[in-house]
DNA sequence: CGCCCGATTTGTATCGATAAAAACTTGTAT
DNA sequence: ATACAAGTTTTTATCGATACAAATCGGGCG
């Protein structure tokens, strides 16, 4: 079943069909018929390997995330898949396992040309492995950005962010303000020293000394390395009334660890995160949360990646942008009375 | 850069570059050597697009679920992607949106041949779509039988799962159990039909009266489906001590629904989900659940959909296959006390 | 009536890899 | 030395669609 098959049963050119299929100008109306009745007849199907393979284009944008089974990947997955929808485009999925291995795979996957662009949602890879990057098709980095990286990249206000979390704990009457983050890790600018810069400009402006005892480091941003975070933190005997987690799903986990504690949210203790993830809003007590605007987020990521795959052979000296989303803050119970 | 470049830069033909490739015998291990230094001098990648024309193949497996931000079936991607990285397969994901035209609409892009095979996880097709399915490459359906049909099906033991949960409550002291379900849809056999219908033979068992008051539905499988249909039945009046809900995602909608109008689980009412999917276990109070296994669902899946890719040209005639997975309790706060 | 122009249709070459089979090597038995 | 088998490499054709360019058609106009 080819395109030939369907010239023959029509009576035209494979190239005549060709051009019914790819809505070109210059067809006969009639002649138009006539070839979308053979199709119909006959269940043609374009295969896309032959038109890849022609065309160099598959159509399919690649989107690589640490894993798509953690809430705020998939909600990204979902948000981005419905934006790619908008401009044609599939998406094809690539769990990189938060490593740097894993995103240099995603990044080869895409020199196979299976994808036509990728929004690569980064965690492992760092300002050594710009030179990666620079490759000949287009990328969009998801997450912080890569010092100088060539590609553009679209970014969470993570420091405003984290600084209006904790001025919200502050405002709501905390004064020794806990951190759930990533840990420190050398100079390493990633989501978690970003968003813990973000704490500490917090507390400086409403004059509260930062007490190291409270800022606890979880390894993995998931809901178990919350919940044991947070158990630690309130068995470690240290005083506190309130905690910024670096992220939703580290908060319901630490919402978890408290609850086993006995600690009582948010009469004893209020919690806030960060990515206003959907599971927030169903939490008891529901999460409070900093909203980067996902929508928004993955609009501009796809924008990003289609404008330069439709400026694929020009002009490509189109100057890397950076786009930072906006946010707002979410306030429900754990962040109450 | 192709592969005659390789071969141009190895002084081999085009045919040895792809034998190295490919991992053919009967290449002397001097010349395998040259060219793949000339591989990695070039760094040199295989386009997919001609190759999966010539050989017909893609290496890709599609995998349609209705929404990938939902907890379950983002979780049973995370499980499928691993199975099919074992036999060197990506995975890519299709949304259906959980409708009938969104299923279809993945059918439809298999037969473009973007995938050598199909995991379809249904929700809309009904035994009415048989005839869609007979399709010449292979589909494995997880979800309900579609009646008669001809593909390969893994389903979870609802029935036998529901019952359990079901009588778990009742062990648990239970008398007027409500269930929190899809609602009824004609005679349509579904996973709420089938939950349905182990719930009802549970209470039949330990001889309790199923009280049509306490069935209270849900169009949606969601998180605020649950939440709405729990505050509904809380404000009906009818008394309950125990609610057995669809999934783990609606019963976490369902204890939201009910911290809000001040029941307090698991004191005055039980409660338990199914599926058994992460949050469940960091939720306040953790949810009991059946776990249905989903690792061996999904391996299961994919295995048999490999021994049809397999099969490919020779004896098509192996017969449709049925795996109903197993299940266990597991009792957390929910259900305690 | 012949010419020209735009609209419509078609022929040809090609994208890059691999299947199939032919051709060439080498080693070994006769 | 000769033939043959096994190992190694190359030649040729092809997968199915589309870019490009050329051919054909059908009025309108001088």
């Amino acid at each position: 079943m080819t395109i030939q098959d369907v010239a023959r049963a029509a009576g035209v050119s494979a190239m005549t069909v060709s051009h019914v299929i790819n809505d070109h100008p210059h067809v006969k109306s009639e002649t138009r018929e006539r070839v979308l009745r053979a199709i119909a007849d006959l269940d043609y199907r374009v295969n896309v390997a032959a038109r890849n393979l022609r065309t160099g284009r598959t159509g399919t944008i690649g989107l690589a995330v640490p894993e798509v089974d953690r809430p705020y990947y998939g909600q990204l997955a979902a948000e981005i898949i419905i934006a790619a929808a908008r401009h044609n485009l599939k998406v094809a999925i690539e769990q990189t396992g938060a490593s740097r291995e894993g995103e240099l795979d995603a990044l080869a996957l895409s020199r196979n040309r299976l994808y036509d662009g990728l929004i690569l949602s980064t965690v492992g890879l760092g300002p050594a492995d710009t030179d990666l990057l620079k490759v000949d098709y287009p990328i969009v980095i998801l997450g912080e950005r890569i010092f100088d990286g060539p590609v553009d990249h679209v970014a969470m206000p993570n420091v405003e962010g984290a600084r209006a979390a904790t001025a919200h704990l502050i405002e709501r009457g905390c004064r020794r303000i806990a951190l759930i983050d990533g840990g420190a890790q050398g100079d390493e600018v990633n989501v978690s020293s970003l968003r813990y810069t973000g704490y500490r400009q917090a507390l400086e402006e409403a004059g509260l000394a930062l007490d190291p005892r409270l800022v606890a480091p979880t390894e993995q941003f998931t809901m178990a390395g919350g919940a044991t975070a947070a158990r630690r933190l309130a068995d470690g005997g240290a005083d506190f009334d309130g905690v910024f987690c670096v992220t939703d799903t580290v908060a319901i986990g630490v919402l978890r660890g408290l609850a086993d504690r006995g600690v009582r949210v948010p009469d004893q203790v209020k919690v806030i995160g960060f990515d206003n993830i959907a599971e927030g809003a169903y939490s008891v007590p529901s999460l409070s949360s900093i909203d980067p605007d996902h929508p928004l987020m993955a609009g501009t990521a796809v924008d990003l990646l289609v404008s330069r795959l439709a400026r694929k052979g020009k002009q490509k000296q189109v100057a890397v942008r950076e786009f930072v989303s906006r946010f707002s803050v979410v306030a429900r119970e754990s962040t109450g009375g």
